[in-house]
Formats: C-alpha cells, structure tokens, sequence
DNA sequence: TGTATGATCGCCT
DNA sequence: GGCGATCATACAG
C-alpha cells in the first residue's frame, strides 16, 4: 500500500517508520521521522508563508530541503492537504543500497554513521537544495511503503534541537533500531513518564 | 561518557 | 544582527 502524503504529518511521520526511501538508488529504511505541523511553533511554517518554505504550503508528497546552520542539508517529506504547511523531517536511515558511495560520500566505514542524523543522512544520499520542491513519486526518489505484514515497534517521544514546543511527541522511531542519530529519552508515551528528564 | 565550541549561511526581526 | 529541525572535534572527568 502506498504511502498517504496527504495525511496528517503525525500520521505520515508514524507510518513511514519501515518504510524506504531510495535518491538515484541509494538509501535504506527509515527508523527515525520527525512531524512538524502549521500550527505548531517549532515548524518552519508557524510564522507563515516566506520564499524559503514555499514547498511546505504546495502540493503534498514532494520533497523540501533547507539548510541547516549554514552547513548541512535537511530533506523532508511534504503532506497535509493544500495550503496547510506541515511536513516530515526524515532523521535516520538504515543504509541497505549503496552503501559504498555512502562511504565515498562521508568519508567514513561505519554503516552506523552513514545515516544517523538529518544533515548526515542528506550528505549520504547526496540531497541538497537541487531536490528542493521536486515529487517523491518520480525519479530520482523513490519511496517503497513497508510491508503490511511488516511486525515492528514505533515508540514516540520529543523531538530533538528544537526550542520551541519541546514537550510534544512528535517524534517517531523504530524500536531498539541502531541506527538512530540518539536514543531515545525515557519512553515518552506510555504507562513510564514519571522519570523524564 | 559527557559537555563545550566552531563552522557558516539564509531567514527573520 | 541574531539565531537555528546539525555535526565533528576538543577537551574534562
């Protein structure tokens, strides 16, 4: 089954957890999303439409890149219907295509470093601000949705180098994955919270 | 194992 | 002019 873009960024971030995302073939499985919603304070598009998130307010299932600290790239998935800004920010991968241009590209062996982070992830699958607005249906993306029979975890918890709303779940992993870019806090939902912090 | 810091650019105030 | 949806490196303990 396909992947949904115009849901909600919380239903696209829980549901593309398994799923793959491959740029000119190389990539793996998604374990780490992050949502970011219009209404919600630590999203490029709270303060509304600028030239820099134009893509987030169009049409969903197309990529947004923007660059980060000046230095890093960070690709993102656009969802929600017309008009309303939100989208997913892709932050881990567990390489399975390509591994070795990762390697070129990063300039390290560790598969566990390969992917591990947004801006690490970006300059993996060699994503910059050339894929900027461009459709995740078409070449050179592609997006495989996981499996439905597919028996994995997501935990949720906070999402990570933000400052604003720090407090909201937004975040989406796969359970016990190495190859997240931090582990998660305490279980953020559940019956444990008390121990936050 | 953890805390601090520099790099570096575009957006917004 | 300040501040990030970051990362690698340099230290301290």
């Amino acid at each position: 089954m396909a992947i949904d873009f115009s849901a909600s960024s919380l239903d696209v971030a829980r549901s593309l957890i398994g799923a793959s995302v491959f740029v000119d073939g190389v990539g793996g499985v998604i374990v780490e999303t992050e949502a970011y919603d219009e209404d919600d304070p630590a999203s490029h598009t709270f303060a509304g439409h600028t030239a820099r998130n134009a893509v987030m307010f169009g049409s969903p299932g197309r990529a947004y890149v923007y660059r980060s600290y000046g230095i890093h790239w960070c690709l993102n998935f656009v969802c929600m219907p017309r008009g309303h800004g939100a989208g997913v920010l892709i932050r881990a991968l567990e390489p399975t295509a390509g591994v070795d241009r990762m390697r070129e590209r990063r300039g390290l062996d560790d598969p566990r470093l390969l992917c591990s982070g947004p801006g690490r992830l970006c300059q993996a699958l060699a994503v910059t601000h050339a894929h900027n607005g461009l459709r995740l249906d078409r070449r050179p993306f592609r997006i495989v949705a996981r499996p439905d029979d597919a028996d994995l975890a997501v935990h949720a918890g906070v999402r990570i180098g933000i400052s604003k709303a720090r407090e909201l779940p937004w975040r989406f992993v796969l359970a016990g994955s190495r190859f997240l870019s931090k582990r998660p806090a305490a279980a953020a939902i559940g019956p444990n919270r008390a121990k936050e912090r």
